[in-house]
DNA sequence: AAAATTAAATGACAAATGTAACTACCAGAG
DNA sequence: CTCTGGTAGTTACATTTGTCATTTAATTTT
């Protein structure tokens, strides 16, 4: 199996290499320094994997996924980078690509990942998929600790004695707060609350 | 490695079976016929990684993988299934299961995504992940066309009293019909559907 | 120390929400 | 023709929700 990586930091590069050596049906066939120059080289010869870096100068790793994965489908590429950052992850899966690791996780067996990438699998990282299944923070701006607190619970599913419960408040004092957090955002209910909610939070 | 396989069907199971007892370093341990016995047979004797069916007489997939992770969370459970619903995907991975493979998907790698379950990602279908990240078709499945519009309305922030006029129907009728969605989608109540829908929608 | 602010709670109230039971009409399948 | 399923409605009931006025205790400001 033909791999190419891409990194910006060449130490990266050069371990990875290093460490998929050992495996004998993976063969590290070249490296790239950017997406630019990963798409040169995919056009040069085709790899079955790419191990990708999100941040890198001059194209970054989620466009060239993107101009990759529109020209040869058949590529499978996996992002390869340090930050678990939402956003990120969900722009690199909708640009194409199939796997997502974290260079902190254990990279030992990393092999195996890629043969079950090359095999058709999405691959990801567990904490990962929690960031993208289940997310947290965001702006409501103007709102105290507290009522964020509620917000966040709210946009759950949460009742209101089940927020009482949970913060060890009583259901009146939720329900006093939450009105002072409609009026704050001038809003009519929870509902709209919900919606007001992850509607931004999707972006 | 040790494998435990749970599948109500005999000739699953035995085809598994077979398939895996070419690779030497997976062990199928033993097999299950549903989630009680599942649960017994990790009792005796642990495995590494469970592969899982969802729909099983007495207790389903779902809920064993919810107990067996509770119980031993180390164990590894990939759900192996049929149907690409999206309920069941949600449910099995909030389960806590880290694998979602369809059965009419290339058996031949699944040796490797073994290995690269008990490595510690997550493994998925392709498919699936899109069912779950980008949902075209809203899992508004098994509502009539009218509850869907009542859903839609209802996610745009609408009061039962505005959707009745704004269908030109009783709010009494909006209200029974909103109660047969909630019923049908499992749902406490309005604001969980917004949300249920948001969370679907976006991206 | 006195005054002002804040977090938490109460009680009362109106409106909205969700459930249940039951009726009625219509169209299509068998 | 009957049975089913979808649509639409009513009444009744219990619960939840949102608003307001007011109180208390704690904390901060002045």
């Amino acid at each position: 199996m033909k791999l190419l990586i891409v990194d910006d930091d060449l130490l990266v590069c050069q371990s990875l290499q290093l460490l998929l050596g050992n495996e004998d049906d993976l063969i590290v066939m070249d490296t790239a320094i950017n997406g630019q120059e990963a798409i040169e080289k995919c056009q040069k010869e085709q790899p079955d994997v790419i191990l990708m870096d999100i941040q890198m100068p001059i194209m970054d790793g989620i466009e060239s996924t993107k101009r990759i994965k529109k020209q040869w489908p058949h590529i499978h590429i996996m992002m390869l980078t340090t930050f678990q950052d939402e956003k990120n992850i969900r722009l690199a899966l909708k640009a194409g690509a199939e796997g997502y690791l974290l260079k902190s996780a254990s990279i030992e067996n990393m092999a195996q990942q890629i043969r079950a990438l090359k095999a058709g699998t999405v691959i990801l990282d567990a904490d990962v998929l929690k960031r993208i299944t289940e997310p947290d923070k965001m702006l409501l701006e103007g709102l105290t600790e507290r009522e964020t607190d509620i917000v966040e619970l709210i946009a759950q599913g949460l009742s209101n004695k089940e927020i009482a419960e949970q913060l060890f408040l009583s259901v009146g004092t939720i329900r006093n707060m939450l009105s002072v957090i409609l009026d704050k955002l001038e809003i009519r209910d929870r509902t709209q609350l919900a919606i007001y909610y992850w509607q931004r939070k999707n972006e």
